[in-house]
DNA sequence: TCAGTGACTGACC
DNA sequence: GGGTCAGCCACTG
């Protein structure tokens, strides 16, 4: 497409969320890097908030650069979030994701 | 139409 | 080493 609008933002940081393996989180800067938008993570962040319209997007598997969980609010409870990593085979404390680094995906590591 | 806000991040002091 | 600031862009009042 000649022109990328706004809204295809989100859909292309839904896209890229969809591809998030199950048992591995990704960070709201790599998806924004990948969609050639680092320093716009927080624009990542506001299309999470609007996933809730898409329930394919697991937008529990978006994390912050340190692992924690700080969109976990917006899931109907401060549980829901945690709960369901934990159903993936994480191990949730403090809000943060144990071992992060190991369960890091990065965009376009799948191919 | 304008200004404020937000599930973030990197750089600077 | 730790805290603060600015930038990015879309949505809402």
């Amino acid at each position: 497409m000649p022109q990328t609008k706004p809204t295809d933002f989100f859909l292309r940081v839904y896209e890229v969320v969809r591809q998030v393996p199950e048992g591995r989180v990704t960070t709201y800067g790599a998806i924004a890097k990948y969609l050639g938008m680092q320093r716009s993570a927080r624009l990542v962040g506001w299309a999470m908030n609007a996933a809730h319209s898409h329930p394919d997007v697991p937008a529990h598997r978006v994390v912050n650069r340190i692992g924690m969980l700080t969109g976990k609010h917006h899931f109907g409870g401060p549980r829901v979030m945690q709960q369901l990593l934990e159903e993936e085979g994480h191990q949730i404390i403090d809000d943060q994701v144990v071992g992060f680094e190991s369960v890091f995906w990065k965009p376009g590591d799948d191919v």
